[in-house]
DNA sequence: AAACATGGCCTTTTT
DNA sequence: GGCCATGTTT
């Protein structure tokens, strides 16, 4: 007999009612891709509340994203309807802003704390390193921030780094003195950048433990999404909050049993999958799930294979491919739905031709009925979406780019976040440095250090700097700008922030953005510009202050802070508007935990996925297979995996390879519409790229040979694959030699090797007939002969790929 | 102080 | 091929 009413149950497998329905102190659901996980999720929090077992304020669910969180607050709504409210269903960063927010005072800071996001934390460690002069010790900004960060997130703090850093070392105590400034900034600074909101949340539940105590009281249940992608931080965050209360009655007070805990740890879920785990370079630790039933000892473990979203081809695939990183548990993911369509493999000349090919391609789909909104377009770097832009925008394919140069991170966009960060945190002096000459009002560099200067001997901020001109000893014409910029300031922080805590209406966030981008100049110094670009700038801000207005809209009791909150908080894949009928394109990061009926998984090439980069990283090369995993499995109906044999980065053009992945698919689950060995062995399809250097039938690019159409859909066979023999679908559990692989793509590419030719040299090309290599330039993948053909004229090819030969 | 020119360096992924 | 830092000119 079921705990539960059975409308929380219907349609549930056995696994999925058991995680609904199991009740202990700890619970871990692994769930595979597609296995209905949220709904689990989602009807496990219901349940508790229907049944009377949890009022809603005592559950925290955190998710991965602020869409996740809106999403399972509405699916849990619809479920129990309003009994919802009060749950907290957010990210960590928004819970943990939301704790110290109330907290902030017992430790130095106020409510009204900014949140600095990476490029304000770049920018303060430019200004860090350059002060310390630590590039003279190797020291890059970057890598000085990413330390700061990994530190952090194992919450480590200066101090405690200090003791344990090698300080004989110059390097390290360079470092360790940038770190230590940057901490005092941001103290002064009254902020936090976003590994500071777990770290310092955690440092505030361990010093003061009665803090800790009235939010272990009030969370009885806590759920936590994507927990195979926690830090170390996250980590200790839950493990503060999931401990039994204990009795902190002082001790002359005490009897006897009060020594005993007063109250059970709250009782945790946790669903993950280890598979799909790509965080690592963001200090994500695979071993909090991996070692959970050692941490919470009686745990229950729940497994959910069944996959509700793809079809097996899909499905086979995905199995095939992540069989082959070997730590893992083995996990196979299956569904009742059939095999469908079979994945569909197509390999571009260059970028531009595959983008080419997926424009036609969702063209013919949107022609047979399949909406845009249900198609994406996956990439392993920000990078590639210049040329599948170009593309698209010519081919008239509507898209919108996921999280690619963000909206928030344009320089008029943080110029007005900054000022209406200087109204409510003016510690925040960075904020207020920056608009202090935006727009330009003849303060400079030298100007601001004096200011500085002042603001340092005497003690105060650099914004109560700004309250009296007539003291910093500057010129009349300056001190008349400043004047006006202080004016300007307080009117708009008596707008928005009125005296004597009444509260603001909802409108006056917009009102006062609108009031400061106008009265600052900032807008007719845009508009009086004669550079192209400042027209959409202008447009873009008035899309922000169309944001602050929605903002009042959707939230009539917020704050500034509030507002400047969310905009802190947005992440990538929150900006999906399920509505609109656009093509979505984004990184393979950003796609999880979405699913499309379509989706394209495009430069499936050695040293895009895997990355370069990840090779010489410990464990880096199988988590570029998960993230390979993790695009394959977002796909219901179609799944397209594309590559080009050339690829132009850095405005260099260099000979790319299949993707070792490719050939982890077994051969029967692709059908190529044109092979890597297609392309230029016989010429692949005419380049459609917009660069394409004229000449016949687009053969005029790097190595390009005649001018003959691809012709469609080929079998494996035709080119010489062998179909897969019987029962290689089930065996890919064991890794094996790429050469021994069934599905020997790059057996088919052309590929000369290192090849060497030198000017003088005399070759014979498939197409162009002999020739007599004039130079050579470029390295590795990027070497290119400049060769005089004796009857095709000069050409550049790249030796790697080109069908040449030495005679 | 601002506008313009040149050269190095780069891109992995993000809350 | 583009961004950013630095140097040069007005």
């Amino acid at each position: 007999m079921s705990l539960l009413s059975n409308d929380l149950l219907a349609g549930m497998n056995p696994p999925q009612r058991e995680a609904v329905e199991y009740r202990g102190p700890a619970l871990l659901i692994v769930a595979g891709a597609g296995s209905g996980k949220t709904r689990v999720l989602t009807h496990r929090i219901a349940g508790l509340i229907q049944n009377r077992e949890a009022w809603p304020s005592q559950i925290l669910a955190i998710t991965f994203t602020n869409k996740a969180a809106a999403e399972m607050r509405e699916r849990v709504e619809q479920l129990i309807g309003q009994a919802s409210r009060g749950m907290w269903i957010s990210t960590f960063h928004s819970a943990c802003v939301r704790i110290l927010r109330s907290e902030a005072e017992r430790f130095g800071f106020t409510k009204s704390f900014t949140i600095y996001d990476s490029g304000d934390s770049k920018a303060l460690i430019k200004r860090l390193v350059k002060q310390h002069e630590a590039d003279s010790y190797g020291l890059t900004v970057s890598s000085v921030m990413g330390r700061i960060s990994k530190l952090k997130n194992e919450l480590a703090d200066a101090e405690s780094f200090a003791r344990q850093a090698n300080m004989s070392d110059p390097v390290e105590r360079v470092f360790l003195e940038i770190f230590g400034s940057y901490q005092r900034e941001m103290r002064r600074a009254n902020a936090f950048d976003f590994d500071d909101l777990i770290a310092q949340t955690v440092f505030l539940f361990r010093a003061f433990p009665e803090v800790a105590d009235t939010y272990r009281r009030r969370f009885r249940h806590i759920l936590v999404d994507e927990y195979q992608d926690t830090n170390h931080a996250q980590y200790a965050l839950i493990h503060e909050l999931t401990r039994p209360i204990e009795d902190r009655i002082p001790a002359h007070e005490q009897s006897p049993a009060m020594l005993l805990p007063v109250m059970d740890a709250a009782s945790l879920t946790v669903v993950g999958d280890s598979d799909q785990s790509i965080y690592a370079f963001r200090g994500a630790d695979i071993r909090n799930i991996s070692e959970f039933e050692r941490d919470f000892p009686g745990a229950k473990v729940v497994l959910l294979e069944q996959n509700y979203r793809s079809t097996q081809n899909i499905l086979s695939a995905a199995n095939a491919v992540i069989g082959n990183n070997f730590d893992r548990k083995d996990k196979k993911l299956w569904t009742d739905v059939g095999d469908g369509e079979p994945i569909i493999g197509f390999t571009g000349y260059s970028q531009h031709d595959e983008a080419q090919f997926i424009a036609d391609e969702i063209d013919a789909l949107r022609a047979k009925g399949v909406a845009y909104s249900e198609m994406a377009v996956f990439y392993r770097t920000n990078s590639q979406t210049r040329a599948l832009e170009e593309i698209f925008i010519r081919s008239a394919v509507p898209y919108k780019i996921m999280g690619g140069t963000k909206f928030y991170e344009r320089a008029e966009i943080k110029d007005a976040l900054a000022y209406l960060v200087a109204v409510a945190n003016p510690a925040d002096t960075m904020a207020v440095r920056r608009i202090l000459n935006r727009p330009r009002r003849g303060i400079g560099a030298v100007t601001e250090t004096t200011i500085q200067g002042i603001a340092d001997r005497a003690d105060i901020t650099f914004r109560d700097a700004l309250r009296d001109p007539a003291a910093l000893g500057l010129g009349p014409k300056l001190s008349g700008a400043i004047a006006q910029l202080d004016a300007l300031l307080d009117e708009a922080t008596a707008l928005m922030i009125p005296p004597g805590g009444e509260v603001p209406p909802a409108s006056s966030v917009a009102d006062g953005l609108s009031l400061l981008l106008n009265k600052s100049g900032y807008l007719d110094a845009l508009r009086a510009s004669r550079d192209p670009q400042d027209e959409a700038r202008v447009e873009n801000l008035e899309e922000f202050v169309v944001v602050a207005k929605d903002f009042a809209r959707t939230t009539p009791d917020g704050t500034l802070i509030d507002f400047l909150t969310d905009v802190a908080l947005v992440a990538a894949a929150d900006e999906i508007d399920d509505s609109s009928g656009v093509v979505s394109l984004m990184t393979l990061h950003t796609a999880k935990g979405l699913e499309f009926d379509t989706v394209f998984v495009t430069g499936v090439e050695e040293e895009l996925i895997p990355h370069r980069i990840s090779a010489n990283e410990p464990g880096g090369p199988a988590e570029e297979r998960r993230l390979f995993y993790v695009g394959i499995t977002r796909a219901r109906q179609r799944l397209y995996l594309t590559l080009a044999m050339t690829r132009a980065q850095f405005g260099e053009v260099s000979a790319a390879m299949p993707s070792r992945f490719l050939q982890e698919i077994p051969v029967g689950l692709i059908d190529w519409r044109q092979t890597p060995g297609d392309v230029n062995s016989r010429g692949g399809t005419r380049s459609r790229a917009l660069n394409s250097r004229g000449g016949s039938g687009g053969s005029g690019g790097y190595g390009g040979s005649g001018g003959r159409a691809g012709s469609g859909s080929r079998t494996g066979e035709s080119w010489g694959i062998r179909p897969l023999p019987e029962g290689a679908s089930a065996n890919l559990g064991a890794p094996r030699r790429t050469g021994e692989f069934p599905n020997r793509i790059t057996a088919k590419v052309r590929d000369n090797g290192d090849l060497t030719l030198e000017p003088g040299d005399r070759i014979r090309h498939d197409d162009f007939g002999e020739g007599r290599v004039d130079a050579v330039t470029g390295e590795g993948a990027k070497r290119v002969a400049h060769v005089r053909f004796d009857t095709a004229g000069t050409k550049k090819l790249l030796i790697k790929i080109a069908p040449i030969a030495k005679i």
